[in-house]
DNA sequence: CGGGCGATTGATTGCCTTCAAACGTGGTGG
DNA sequence: CCACCACGTTTGAAGGCAATCAATCGCCCG
């Protein structure tokens, strides 16, 4: 079902864009539940673009606390470095469709084209945008109101209605919100306790009063 | 003070340089402690690079508390966007000297030579790994650990040897890493006690001991 | 000398983490 | 088809750590 939507969007899902004057074809690669796409430190020889499933990026602290900086969900491109090597690791959180270009081919699109230099840059300007929110959520002090802050980027890029599906675990939540899995198990059952969401299953998620979401995450 | 700007022999303090192919010649002016250099939201048609003095870029969030995402020291240039206005605010932390060059220079030069737009998205990218860095602080658990990292990364750029001035209040810090003063306070004591730092005032920093710095900094 | 501001210290509260156990679901083998 | 196990999730109880409230200290400046 979801193989119709994607499809449609890339027209041809093999291939990357970075904005009207940087396509690229590319490969499509499929990858299991927690495999390793790349790793911290590997050569950055190819760029990715999630076609179905999702993706985390992540790095581990010296004391092996692992960090979840960003989940890619579909039509997000990830792994793009200037430098020679990845500054993050990347795995499939489920079971996910990836297309790969060679990055030696976006460098010679910019070198060539302004235009194509221009939308790498938007991708990078993008990324910074997203890095910043996420610290303006680790920055927060409640619990509460980091799993709601959350929830309403969750619905704004899964929900096609009231409702979604989570793709990933409480654990990987936690990790990117830098608390520990019993409390955003808690923070989720006190959020439907307050209404503000139903969970039929522990991954679908009911959002029954965004205007009470949108509270728990301002205070 | 405009001869000296006409004097090339400043050695470039009122250029800004965001690397060997992007150099470019500004205006150079003074700010006095908390400032403001440009709001959230405001027409982006500058960007900016510290001279002297030091800078915070900082949000609010939406029930008025205040985070700092960075500070900007000598060298660091700031306030370059893509889009049309600020996406942070930025305010001088003490009196400072900040060189201005229109936004629209950069935009010329970086469509002209692919070798510009390169240092810009340099820049970017290097933008991108101190928000990244600054979210694994966020994430962190401990005050401790907080506070230690924070002190690692302000000694290599405000060091010459074992001992720097902290350019900033304890509650610029404290909006840094997502604490409260007092519990800044509380884990530079602690720092002391563990014989890592002393602090001969307030602001002045001595390293006595990187190891137990990087230790407490681990976890 | 007095006032004001930032920093430190102390006492208490509250929240999150930790440790521990129970629950539910999905998958496998009997 | 059902029993059983494994895993992720939820819930409970207790402790720890940072926030909060409050008072004092030190310093700069008038």
């Amino acid at each position: 079902m979801n193989s119709q939507a994607n499809d449609r969007a890339a027209s041809g899902a093999d291939v990357i864009d970075l904005g009207p004057a940087l396509s690229l074809r590319g490969v499509r690669v499929h990858f299991e539940r927690n495999a390793e796409i790349f790793g911290e430190g590997e050569p950055a020889e190819y760029l990715y673009r999630v076609v179905s499933g999702a993706v985390r990026k992540m790095r581990f602290s010296s004391d092996g606390r692992r960090q979840i900086l960003a989940f890619c969900l579909p039509g997000d491109v990830f792994g793009l470095e200037l430098g020679d090597t990845h500054s993050l690791s990347a795995e499939a959180v489920n079971n996910a469709e990836i297309v790969m270009v060679r990055r030696s081919l976006i460098e010679k699109a910019a070198a060539d084209d302004p235009r194509a230099a221009r939308c790498w840059l938007q991708y990078a300007s993008d990324s910074l945008a997203k890095a910043r929110e996420h610290a303006l959520i680790l920055g927060r002090k409640g619990a509460n109101e980091r799993v709601a802050a959350f929830l309403m980027l969750m619905s704004e890029r899964c929900s096609r209605g009231q409702d979604f599906d989570l793709p990933m675990s409480r654990s990987d939540i936690a990790d990117y919100l830098g608390l520990t899995i019993e409390s955003v198990s808690r923070s989720f059952t006190e959020m439907e306790r307050q209404h503000a969401i139903t969970l039929p299953t522990s991954r679908h998620v009911v959002i029954d009063s965004r205007s009470t979401l949108a509270l728990m995450q301002a205070a």
